[in-house]
DNA sequence: AAAGTGAACAACCGCGTCCGC
DNA sequence: GGCGGACGCGGTTGTTCACTT
């Protein structure tokens, strides 16, 4: 299928945005709404494509974001999640309050994976069978394939499906899946 | 003080999916 | 059921800033 092209139109703008150009989005946002985000700019006066406006009214300008550092709690979210789910980011944003997917994921490249991979590589070394480390070792490229399915069957699933493939789910995995189930994801 | 380097963050791009016709 | 437009997601790139040499 071909595709319309978006932000290489001519004359539509790219790159940062200005304070401008965010009191223009909220705005015409908090007045009208956004239905259509293709025909948002247009109606908005905004040279973006909707694309563009869409993503600045999601990860910044929207009423309920929370900025500044991640706390403890939220990494640990983060990294129980990102074991469970794999790069599923606005899975894992979903159940941040106030965290957009695209402010988890650089977060993730930028801190989390680091700090994953020296753990799983000192888990490896020293063996040791801690349940996050263990199910990101073992569990998290099939846990990519699998929770989809999972999520599909959410609510028809017992907790004793979750033993096929990743058999060897503790209690702590095993409260993360159940707040899936119980969300309906 | 200037240049080099890496980290952190913002934004873009392409693809898959959904939904109306 | 197929087609096409729009949206949402995940990966990637670009830019800025901080730190080191």
């Amino acid at each position: 299928m071909m595709r319309a092209p978006c932000c290489d139109k001519m004359g539509l703008k790219k790159g940062p945005w200005t304070p401008e150009e965010d009191h223009i989005l909220i705005t015409h946002i908090q007045r009208y709404g956004h239905q259509n985000w293709r025909a948002l700019p247009k109606q908005a006066g905004l040279l973006r494509c909707g694309k563009s406006c869409r993503l600045r009214w999601i990860n910044y300008l929207r009423p309920d974001i929370k900025r500044g550092n991640f706390s403890n709690e939220e990494e640990e979210t983060i990294l129980k999640l990102h074991g469970i789910l794999g790069n599923k980011w606005s899975a894992i944003a979903a159940r941040l309050p106030g965290r957009t997917d695209n402010e988890i994921k650089n977060f993730w490249y930028t801190h989390l994976k680091k700090r994953a991979e020296r753990s799983q590589m000192h888990s490896m070394s020293n063996s040791t069978s801690c349940p996050l480390q263990k199910a990101q070792a073992t569990c998290s490229s099939e846990a990519q394939i699998r929770m989809p399915q999972v999520a599909a069957d959410a609510s028809n699933a017992t907790t004793s499906n979750a033993s096929n493939g990743c058999n060897e789910i503790d209690e702590e995995m095993e409260f993360w899946y159940n707040l899936f189930i119980q969300t309906g994801q």
